[in-house]
DNA sequence: TGAACGGAAAAAGTATACATTAACCGGTGT
DNA sequence: ACACCGGTTAATGTATACTTTTTCCGTTCA
């Protein structure tokens, strides 16, 4: 068949649906997930239902109700504003223990190519960006970031908090290259990265997380221009769709 | 039937068993869990096993296995401090939020009323502590303190790296009322504590933050001197019987 | 009128049989 | 000796029947 999900279980195939229906807003914020309905829409039974939806509580999508069951977890522009907040708070731990600590050779060499392929992205001619690989290598930098302190403990917390769609630092990025306003920031954001890189590498604990903090921000300041200049833009942005203000 | 553990469900009382055991190191970090031989030894059946561990993953105690089931998540001491970091990380952003924003006078007034209550722990005769219900208190104060802000995207993050043993505000209190170093390290705690409501109050975000992260690292030095002065102590620490180094 | 009770319906909780997949192990070929 | 192959075992994945709990609604009684 045609339309059919990825996915080896049945479990990981529900997973990916729901995810997915709660991701459009297609199931709403605050709505109760019921399982027989859900089985019989997927056409499996209720044991991998169960368990597509408690990891998905894992991962923060759904709420457990104290008497059994599940709802989607309802997400306000408040919530994204907190989220964005809670992400740049992580990762400026993450790189001032990388500065206070040291990071690995290995960690700051992957960084640093990071940083260099990111700077190809813009190099070729001037105005012109490719937005797709930027994309694809911002997201690989903050992963870097997210471990290069060697915590696992940190590690992990960093990259839950970036799990919730609209706190992803790649959340603003794609389909916005005609607005001159974002091609801006990015090229700030570059300048960002490799600060971020100068300071961890020279031991400026206090510098790096003020810089990753503030590198954060560049993602509240581009939903506010969202929501501010050019409400249209909303639907443009996917990763609003559940947000319900 | 007198040994029998509390709780409605077999899932809930599943939970309650196994979170014991992997909290008192019974169930040693690295060891993979196996639903049937569970399910026999607790008398139910494997689905019931299956959804406590699920909700285990979630509480951050079992690591989901790629190819299926569960493994108890290994903690070192290198975790404990990390752990703890992130608790002074995450309620300094919750202090600060709250400092920024302002907090609601009803929190407020909650916060000052436990840190009187704290206060009368001390009063009595110097020297001579309220152990029980310090420690009581000293949770309740950080639970106000991470629903201050009023996001329960914050509330819940703090919650959640708080919810790990060792992480805890009162992981290193109880049981150790007859060493003085802890009993000096309780009216430092509190002094933090009013300073932090002071900060909070008068709109110093910068400060609550800087107070409430200097604040965990009490928990940081009484781990400390547990591993450095008295190893002995080691045993009396709950929260570090599931850590393995 | 409104609160409390009770029963029916619907939901989650549980056990269990069966299906599928992963892991282990012993043999065989090089 | 070592790697690969195949089969057996043991684990998780799934469906389903059944049980228990919760919820909702209509009725009755104060």
């Amino acid at each position: 068949m045609a339309g059919e999900i990825s996915g080896k279980t049945h479990a990981t195939r529900a997973l990916i649906g729901l995810r997915a229906k709660i991701l459009s807003g297609e199931l709403p914020g605050g709505m109760r997930l019921f399982e027989v309905p859900l089985a019989e829409q997927l056409e499996i039974s209720r044991t991998p239902v169960r368990e597509a939806m408690s990891r998905l509580a894992e991962e923060g999508l759904l709420d457990r109700v104290s008497s059994g069951g599940f709802v989607v977890r309802t997400f306000g522009m408040a919530d994204v504003i907190d989220a964005i907040e809670l992400r740049g708070v992580l990762e400026g731990t993450a790189a001032r223990l990388a500065a206070e600590r040291g990071a690995s050779a290995e960690g700051l060499g992957k960084m640093r190519e990071t940083v260099a392929n990111l700077d190809a992205c813009f190099s070729d001619s001037p105005g012109d960006v490719d937005f797709e690989r930027y994309s694809e290598l911002n997201a690989e930098f903050h992963t870097i970031l997210a471990g290069l302190c060697g915590s696992e403990v940190v590690r992990r917390e960093v990259d839950r908090v970036m799990r919730l769609p609209f706190a992803s630092p790649s959340a603003f990025l794609p389909d916005k290259a005609d607005i001159e306003a974002f091609r801006r920031s990015l090229n700030f954001a570059q300048e960002q990265h490799r600060a971020l890189l100068s300071a961890i590498a020279g031991r400026e604990g206090a510098r790096a997380e003020a810089i990753a903090r503030e590198h954060a921000r560049t993602a509240r300041n581009n939903l506010e221009y969202v929501l501010g200049e050019d409400r249209s833009l909303i639907e443009r942005v996917p990763s609003l769709a559940l947000v319900v203000d």
